[in-house]
RNA sequence: GAUCUCGUAGCUCAGCUGGUAGAGCACAACACUUUUAAUGUUGGGGUCUUGGGUUCGAAUCCCAACGGGAUCACCA
């Protein structure tokens, strides 16, 4: 099988094996000793530091080339940003021979190519901060070229890469092209470390969890299926790790936490990935009311970080963390929305509700699911505010402790913003004998027809007959905290790899 | 999974109601040696996603497949 090659590709690989002719490797081995990167560069040079800058090395990916005759200027781009190089023929050839100026700066570098100068700091007649190469190196050839991108002084783009397909399955070249992708994933990375420290100030212990579980437990949602050969057993990949963080709370730890990886075999769209993260952390002795204060410092401490206030655009909205948020009781919310009182109402009576309001509903689904969908139909996108849902019916939750004093509801709440869940988080449920009895109507629930209602799991309940300290848990999703936060509106763009087709192979003989 | 929509050069796109492809950037050569998306001239590059159909003739119309996006369903 032969790889059909462009053009260009061609004239690249002629190129390359120029360069081996002259005794080039395109590909060198030895490290290539970089003292500065570009940002540091333009923000710390002026006439006062520049003997700081009198002899640096700098490495990076070829993004502009403008031939001058005797001067070449290169603009690089390294992990922080793009600098000029100033290339200037007798500077970088200091003998006779020529070469490197005339055969392979002229006609051997391109667009993409990986190189390295030494030199110093100075500023260009147009007031550019660049680098006055001493040395040249070439440190990696690049074979394929890469979409090319103009920006000028008003930061105007030229011919900007937008198509999603290209983006997404070449993530790499995205990376390239686009800069403030870049900074999306930074972000991404800022926000998973302020949570982490503050968790971590707080005592909580990150673990790790089993992602192949023989009961896909926790949630409420198709898992995938996989086989271990050895054991010769079904595994799941996890839709959740509640339960296991659940057996270290009875384990004696006291707070747990883990960024977890989970798996759902379910749609895929602008805010679902078959592959996503969710931080669960459990707490014991602690109870929702705890939890929400906890959640919304942590949602207030991550704006902060990122944007250095607590109000975010989004969109065309400005979300302000400031704590604390609002709190309301679902079956306010609903009645807020829709003017049904629905707290006093059994299964039938929900159904006609549901129809009254247009709402898909069949005698599959219990009172939990009914009302939920009445929420998430009529409700869930008027809070575009940080608000808690609290309180919710017994039945959609099947692993939440009764509430304290209202009767068939459980100490639950979900995290709302921009009209999306953002997490959703319990006291636990920690009475094994009524947990017992709650996996038992899922298992009715699963038998008729529910597909997502949960699995019994044993071990779990032999673990809870241990005792398990009153705790309180939370599940945040990441990914959707993240789009929040960066303002975007594709799961796609917050995840580096978002799950694509299989492209279709040409080329194969 | 359903519906709608898109698929033309390495990239961004044009191509009217069907008459067998075009621009800018990128690439190559030459000229010019003066930085800032943009120097000039010349040139190369496309089985118009794939496969059928209608037609004298299809990038263009129809059908199907493949891939993307949007909306909906399921869900976080």
């Amino acid at each position: 099988m032969s790889q059909q090659l462009s053009e260009q590709e061609i004239i690249r690989r002629n190129k390359l094996d120029k360069l081996k002719a002259l005794n080039i490797n395109p590909y060198p081995a030895p490290l290539y000793p970089v003292t500065h990167y570009s940002a540091d560069i333009k923000k710390l040079f002026s006439e006062e530091t520049k003997e700081q800058f009198s002899n640096v090395c700098v490495a990076g990916r070829i993004m502009s080339l403008t031939d001058r005759g005797k001067v070449f200027f290169i603009k690089i781009q390294d992990s922080k940003g793009i600098i000029q190089l100033y290339v200037r023929k007798d500077d970088v050839c200091e003998g006779e021979d020529k070469t490197l100026f005339d055969e392979v700066i002229k006609h051997l570098i391109d667009l993409g190519d990986i190189i390295g100068v030494t030199g110093f700091v100075f500023i260009t007649r147009t007031g550019e901060i660049s680098i006055h190469a001493k040395s040249f190196t070439l440190l990696t050839k690049s074979l394929k070229p890469l979409p090319v991108v103009k920006r000028d002084e008003e930061g105007n783009v030229y011919d900007e890469v937008t198509d999603p397909e290209f983006r997404y399955r070449q993530r790499y070249a995205d990376l390239i092209v686009n800069p403030e992708v870049k900074n999306t994933f930074l972000k991404r990375t800022q926000m998973i470390n302020a949570m982490r420290a503050f968790l971590n100030e707080r005592s909580a212990v990150e673990v790790d969890t089993p992602v192949l579980q023989p009961i896909p437990g926790g949630a409420a949602a198709r898992p995938f299926v996989t086989h271990h050969n050895a054991l010769d057993i079904p595994l799941y990949l996890r839709i959740a790790n509640e339960l296991y963080l659940k057996r270290l709370i009875v384990g004696g730890f006291d707070w747990v936490y883990e960024f977890s990886r989970d798996f759902r075999n379910e749609g895929m769209d602008r805010t679902h990935n078959p592959e996503f993260t969710i931080l669960e952390w459990y707490t014991a002795y602690k109870d929702y009311f705890w939890m929400m204060e906890t959640t919304e410092q942590l949602f207030e401490k991550i704006a902060l970080t990122l944007h250095g206030t607590t109000e975010v655009k989004v969109g065309e909205t400005t979300i302000s963390f400031k704590t604390p948020f609002k709190r309301i009781t679902i079956y306010d919310a609903i009645k807020e929305h829709t003017g049904f009182d629905v707290s006093e109402m059994d299964e039938a009576k929900l159904i006609d509700v549901c129809k009254q309001l247009n709402i898909e509903a069949d005698e599959t689904m219990g009172k939990g699911k009914l009302i939920d969908a009445i929420f998430s139909e009529k409700a869930e996108d008027k809070f575009i505010q940080p608000t808690f849902i609290i309180d919710y019916p017994v039945e959609m939750s099947p692993l939440t402790k009764k509430h304290r004093s209202k009767q068939g509801l459980v100490e639950r709440f979900e995290l709302m913003i921009n009209g999306k869940e953002l997490a959703n988080a319990y006291s636990e449920l920690n009475d094994p004998i009524d947990q017992r009895e709650r996996f038992e109507e899922q298992s009715r629930l699963m038998e008729r027809g529910d597909e997502e209602a949960m699995f019994i799991d044993e071990d779990f309940l032999r673990a809870l007959e241990y005792g398990m300290p009153p705790t309180s848990g939370i599940g945040i999703g990441i990914d959707r905290l993240c789009m929040l936060m960066t303002n975007q509106s594709s799961i796609q763009d917050v995840l580096l790899f978002p799950q694509m087709r299989p492209e279709r192979r040409t080329d194969e003989a």
